[in-house]
DNA sequence: TCTTGACATACTAATATTCGCAGATTACAG
DNA sequence: CTGTAATCTGCGAATATTAGTATGTCAAGA
């Protein structure tokens, strides 16, 4: 593979790289949604969710649609779910750092 | 889905949210490597390439088998494969910045 | 034991990310 | 036009990542 391809996956997988926007994501499993609707449902600050907004639009991730004043945004193409399900998958077969999860788990209890 | 879960993806695409180490799994498609061996295909430093791997161990996705003073690295499921697989997919549905991807490589030329 | 080759780790400077806050922008109602 | 609600952007301190240099470990052979 062309070293330039690499580089722009791993750009492409650093978009997906922190917890706020996985989570926009699985939000928008279900068809668009309004920004306020995402701060409200995952409790994050509109203006932070604006900005992780803002990286996965970059990234043609997501895509924002203009209604009055509101953006409803919604996912581009739906083989980022078939994405995340497949790292869902992964996860399901104890590849990921099994041990630290349990530890996190316990230590936050 | 859980916060929690959500971190744990967010990890497991952090590490992979780096051009070398998607070098590295590529390199890996076609059976285990040594370091060497991947430090020269790739023609990176062995200690960036060692330290790259160690990310990837502590993910759970790759493993070494030792075998005298060697090491070989091999992928822990082939899932990981999969992933790369529909990245490539999403790529080559023109999503992921193709006007970023067209300008830098102009840039570089 | 001494050496060499194969890896791993520690330390560090440069760089990048994160996320809250404040202010800017935009669209619609009145 | 003015007010207001929805959203975006710029700034900055705390934190994390990157990738080099140097060093450490470990296994096998002379």
């Amino acid at each position: 593979m062309p070293q330039q391809l690499a580089n722009f996956k791993a750009e492409f997988f650093k978009a997906l790289a922190h917890p706020i926007r996985i989570r926009i994501l699985d939000c928008l499993r279900d068809g668009e949604k309004g920004v306020n609707e995402l701060s409200e449902a995952l409790q994050i600050e509109q203006a932070n969710v604006s900005q992780q907004l803002a990286i996965l639009r970059v990234r043609n991730i997501v895509m924002g649609r203009k209604s009055g004043s509101n953006v409803y945004y919604s996912v581009s193409d739906r083989n980022i779910f078939k994405l995340l399900d497949v790292a869902k998958n992964i996860f399901n077969n104890h590849l990921v750092g099994v041990r630290d999860m349990l530890q996190q788990m316990r230590a936050a209890s």
